[in-house]
DNA sequence: AAATCCATGTTCAGTTTTCGGTGGCGATAC
DNA sequence: GTATCGCCACCGAAAACTGAACATGGATTT
């Protein structure tokens, strides 16, 4: 049984600023009457000043206001709004090339934008709209048009500049591709933070929470295995997989149809297949797990194969315990992990 | 200029059982013709019975002796030396594990060590054992040992142990780079009370006396701003600094040259580097400095800023008065601050 | 002599740490 | 390519430690 935090871990949480149990619960303080998410940057409340809620709207209705600074009330990690201009702009026209200039024009500091790019995407917003163009490129050049025509279409101001960003970014010049898969990877916002989350045309292959820290590591294993490269971009997999996901945090679904593809080892994969046989609102146990699937000895190993899985919520490895009930490890995170827990429970009894 | 204690407020420190003051001055009672420091835990003498000594010389020459409990002839906060001699071992044989059997055999009763070490280092010492391993072991693996080799070479007899132990205390598995640094941590006496310092391979971060109440603070404010794990241990730094504060309470160094790491705002940081460039001997009022940083106003800031000095001594801000002349606070109590400005003043003549 | 105030040693139930046993995986060395 | 090595989001039992409680005794003061 995943045990409920007491004030002083709740406290604690709010003292290191971990911002992994964002959504997991709120803080208010009463000298103020504010009320923010843990990781808020503002100044530390003393702990005989604070109240802890679990949803913004026990809050509210205490009469608490939202914090001005961690913005509780927005979704968490949400896309400002000057940002998601510039997005669309991108989605409108995907071979315009926007200069730092550009963004002075729209009344955007460069600077700030890079800045939000680095935090949310870990690349410099040039960076990821190189990538987007790069992704058109791709499409093209699949589509059997000329090397030279696509470059100068996507708005790369010379050739040579163009071989080279292709290249840096599929580790070949442009007229040896061919073999390459292309991941394509989006990032969303849900209650419990940011994710992830990466497919190819055969089906979803990635979704971790952005702060995840193996998630360079799961990028590199990806591309490995998959003999691919990882562009910002949808497909209809993704679609999809965003959509059941909503519905998923709304409570309203249990079951995940969307098509996946998990490159892995024979173990592995058997370890996966079984931890997506255990439904929504329970739990099991790394030993059972490992009886399951006839090596009861294999405890550890089963551990590790469930470390590996990419495709978190997904494929649900955080419905998977310590022989004693304890939350044990988590690559999200164990705030995460019990939170996941206490929403499904909280919603298996419904429908 | 530094007020003198009454007898009031220095009968107080006694009632109080204020350690700040132990080495400061002594406390003879009459009745006994015993003489303690302040802090003792004897009975409290009735007012009427006490005298006081600036020196442990003075009480002698008045007939007074000792007292056995607090020992004020001995070195103040002193490792006891049947702990010593244990401490000594743990540094030349790391991989040696003491457990409560082998103290026995070494004549020391385990609840004994047990109590000192909860008294002065806030752990017990299996714990403190367990740590120092600990710190070895991390050095080795940044050193690109194995981590196999490592887990043996520091007296565990299994990997899993070894694991387990890690984990504990960096949250993460021995193999994972998270980027952690350690602060080595020592405790060491001066005539004024013992004192912590840390350091990193970078500097010294800190060095404190021990009953500084809020040091607690001051340990997790550094742990998260350097991303840090704080284990008993030395380096180079440590070795430095000891030496330099030992030649300074001697009254013959003057300038501290060992490297600070100071982690902080660039406020703090140009509050800090402006107390440096006060001299041995000399004071200034907070208004000066405020004045010296151009921020005339910002004398409460400035008083904040030397507040959150965390390098006692070396970084002198024991030599700022409030404009009157007043000692107004100090971390390590006044009656330091005005011992440390009379030891100054003392010596500041000479060479 | 009585009162105060701790430090010490013992005991013991309740926790924590340690250890061996695990199977699989990725990197490395042939 | 294939053997080996190093490492691990585990488990269960045994060993070792902890903290709290208590009686005892020493030192100091009244």
């Amino acid at each position: 049984m995943a045990s409920k935090l007491s004030f002083e871990e709740k406290y604690d949480v709010i003292v290191r600023r971990d911002t992994t149990y964002a959504g997991i619960f709120f803080v208010a303080v009463k000298t103020t009457g504010i009320f923010c998410r843990p990781g808020c940057t503002a100044r530390t409340p003393k702990s005989k000043n604070v109240l802890f809620y679990d949803t913004s709207h026990e809050a509210i209705i205490n009469g608490y206001r939202p914090c001005k600074i961690c913005k509780p009330l927005e979704e968490l990690g949400a896309t400002p709004d000057y940002i998601q201009k510039i997005l669309d702009e991108l989605e409108a026209h995907p071979y315009r090339r926007l200069k730092d200039w550009d963004l002075r024009q729209r009344g955007i500091e460069p600077s700030q934008i890079r800045r939000w790019f680095k935090k949310n995407h870990n690349m410099t917003f040039q960076a990821y709209q190189r990538l987007y163009r790069i992704n058109g490129a791709f499409t093209k050049i699949s589509n059997g048009e000329s090397i030279t025509h696509t470059a100068y279409d996507i708005g790369f101001e010379s050739i040579s500049g163009f071989n080279d960003s292709f290249k840096s970014t599929f580790d070949h010049a442009p007229s040896q591709e061919k073999g390459k898969t292309v991941i394509q990877l989006i990032r969303f916002t849900t209650p419990i933070g940011p994710m992830f989350a990466g497919a190819t045309s055969t089906g979803v292959c990635l979704t971790e929470f952005t702060d995840r820290p193996m998630l360079e590591t799961e990028f590199k294993d990806l591309k490995k295995r998959l003999n691919a490269v990882i562009l910002p971009g949808e497909n209809k997999h993704l679609v999809q997989l965003q959509q059941e996901l909503a519905e998923y945090f709304e409570g309203k679904r249990k079951v995940f149809t969307v098509p996946l593809h998990t490159p892995g080892s024979a173990f592995s994969q058997s370890v996966w297949q079984l931890l997506r046989t255990i439904p929504f609102g329970a739990t099991r146990t790394y030993k059972e797990q490992a009886e399951k699937l006839g090596k009861p000895k294999g405890v550890r190993a089963v551990g590790r194969a469930n470390g590996l899985n990419k495709i978190a919520i997904v494929i649900p490895c955080h419905r998977v315990l310590g022989s004693n009930g304890e939350l044990v490890g988590y690559g999200g995170g164990k705030g995460r992990k019990k939170w996941l827990l206490d929403h499904e429970r909280m919603h298996a009894m419904s429908t």
